[in-house]
DNA sequence: GTAGATTGATTCAAATTTGAACGCTAGATG
DNA sequence: CATCTAGCGTTCAAATTTGAATCAATCTAC
């Protein structure tokens, strides 16, 4: 293998605005649910994933993959939202081995007076100050590296089996701004 | 404050690439750091900024808003640090409050080994898959979008005096990849 | 100068995350 | 059918992160 090709100016520009903006938004939105909700910015994306799916449940694995999350903090946090009462577990009759996380009444109502700051705070601090080329410049140009990482070798595989519990195309983007 | 300015379809695409595309390339990154060099992504992310910072040193504080991480949090990576020669404190004289984080002879020669495999991971998964124009738009759209939330309001302030302990203009890009 | 407010960093307990086992079931192979 | 492999979810201990105190030192205004 030759020699390292390091990053030219523009590329380095654009790496640290990918990070810091990221982590700067993420920040914002985890203070905001905190603070109005009690809600960790994980809890909201697992309730906005499942609000958008069939029935508003996943499986356990689906969900973790979706999330780009480990199964255990899953299971973690699934377990504590329980205990709030937000979602629930299910067992699957056909595959004794699958566990179904379903969004209750309860948490879509939190979700729902959740999501409106929550989406407002995206656009204010990153729609509103990009202009529509660079929206699809990030559509288009990380969605491809998304989904190549997704795909790609070294990917933690989720490898969705079309079981007869149903089960989500990997794709369901929630409308509730996951 | 009238209706929720939703997301559009584009938006919203864009919005799940953005954050996708972090958090994949982001384990990635990890888990090559870890098993590689025994480095989290938060200690590699230490290094780089201070090996571009004037004498490879840096005050806590305001590593710490560069990284957009918590001040506590930053204590206590850097005292693991230390424990591994990594990294050195360093009292200031003119300010007994303050510390630098000074980047060691061994901590950078660490970094150096391991920001090759790091900076190619960083372009295979991201760079190679964008077009100029779409580089151009995360630097220009992302780059703008961070730079509102760093200065504007809500933001964690790191107040940069400039005191007679010297301090960096924050905007240090590291070379090796940060 | 001195009280009072601010800033810098650390400490501490609690919450969360991680990754490697583990137990269990479904599906494949013989 | 017996066995073997692989997938799913959980458990567990260790590591890390968080946020609210805390302690000390600087700066401000009297």
């Amino acid at each position: 293998m030759g020699h390292t090709r390091w990053l030219n100016d523009e590329e380095k520009r654009a790496w640290t605005a990918f990070t810091t903006a990221h982590a700067l938004l993420y920040r914002r939105l985890e203070q905001r649910l905190k603070r109005d909700f009690g809600l960790s910015g994980l809890q909201y994306e697992i309730m906005a994933r499942l609000s958008g799916a069939p029935d508003r449940e996943m499986r356990m694995a689906e969900l973790a993959g979706a999330l780009v999350n480990s199964k255990s903090g899953l299971t973690y946090q699934i377990g504590q939202m329980e205990k709030s009462g937000l979602v629930r577990r299910r067992s699957c009759p056909s595959d004794d081995r699958a566990v179904f996380a379903v969004l209750t009444d309860e948490g879509m109502a939190l979700l729902e007076r959740a999501a409106p700051g929550h989406v407002e705070t995206v656009r204010e601090l990153l729609f509103d100050v990009l202009t529509p080329g660079q929206v699809r410049a990030l559509a288009d140009g990380l969605g491809e590296a998304a989904r190549r990482m997704a795909e790609g070798p070294g990917a933690t595989r989720a490898a969705d089996d079309g079981s007869g519990c149903s089960g989500v195309g990997a794709e369901a983007t929630a409308d509730l701004g996951a």
